[in-house]
DNA sequence: ATCGCACCTGGAGTGGGCTCCAGGTCAAGG
DNA sequence: CCTTGACCTGGAGCCCACTCCAGGTGCGAT
């Protein structure tokens, strides 16, 4: 078991990165996704690298990255190792954002916090 | 210095709150906010009372919660006292959510910051 | 008096991110 | 042979939460 490449049906990358599968043909569609490949009948087999990719674009969006900065990073991906710099400062960037929702949520929680304490105590 | 009630006009609350004078009025069309009082020329005259239910809103809208599940709220604030207990649920309800959303950043971040290091280690 | 400005209204338009649809292809099972 | 079901395409439609616009009012300063 030295390496294995496996392919994936659409539906079992639906199953995997929990994006739908009109999600996914939609990021194809406008290059956030490589072309994916295909099997005779042209239906797509995606690979390890479609799923870890995937996985990369499931992190940056759930922290609210918009498409459009994702696009960015996608072409510098596709550019070539000498743009990594460019992408470890376009996630450091990112990483600062995220940092500075978590902040903001956990101070909003205090809020909430307190008008719950109210309510409670008006009962 | 007992007691002071103060009215604030339109500029003053797009300074005060941080939403636009087009959300403002949005929000009193959908009945997110109370008809707000006019002065003798129709214009709005907001007061504290109005104030400190948009620094709640502007706490749950920047936590995630959709204007239909605000309007929910403002709904029970409008049915009176008995519903506090019902406020409380919902409440307690969304803080889960938030906590829900922390974490899972939190997580996130993790991610980010491992593509960091490896991008970092490859340089 | 007239200018600028903050404000008013109803309604149309926008942007992001999908989501759905019609109509079609193929492969496998009964 | 026929049906079912997973998949395909291009393009339209949808939802949310605003945001913008045209046309108008009234007030204070020059």
């Amino acid at each position: 078991m030295l390496y294995r490449v496996s392919v994936y049906t659409p539906a079992e990358v639906v199953e995997e990165t929990g994006f739908t599968l009109d999600t996914l043909r939609y990021y194809e569609k406008i290059g956030l996704l490589e072309p994916v490949e295909r099997n005779a009948a042209g239906q797509r087999r995606f690979n390890d690298s479609d799923l870890s990719w995937l996985g990369l674009i499931r992190c940056l969006r759930d922290t609210g990255m918009p498409i459009a900065e994702m696009l960015r990073f996608a072409e510098l991906v596709r550019a070539g190792d000498h743009t990594i710099p460019d992408r470890i400062r376009l996630l450091e960037e990112h990483d600062r954002r995220v940092q500075g929702q978590i902040a903001n949520l956990t101070e909003r929680q205090r809020y909430i916090h307190h008008k719950i304490s109210y309510y409670r105590s008006v009962l």
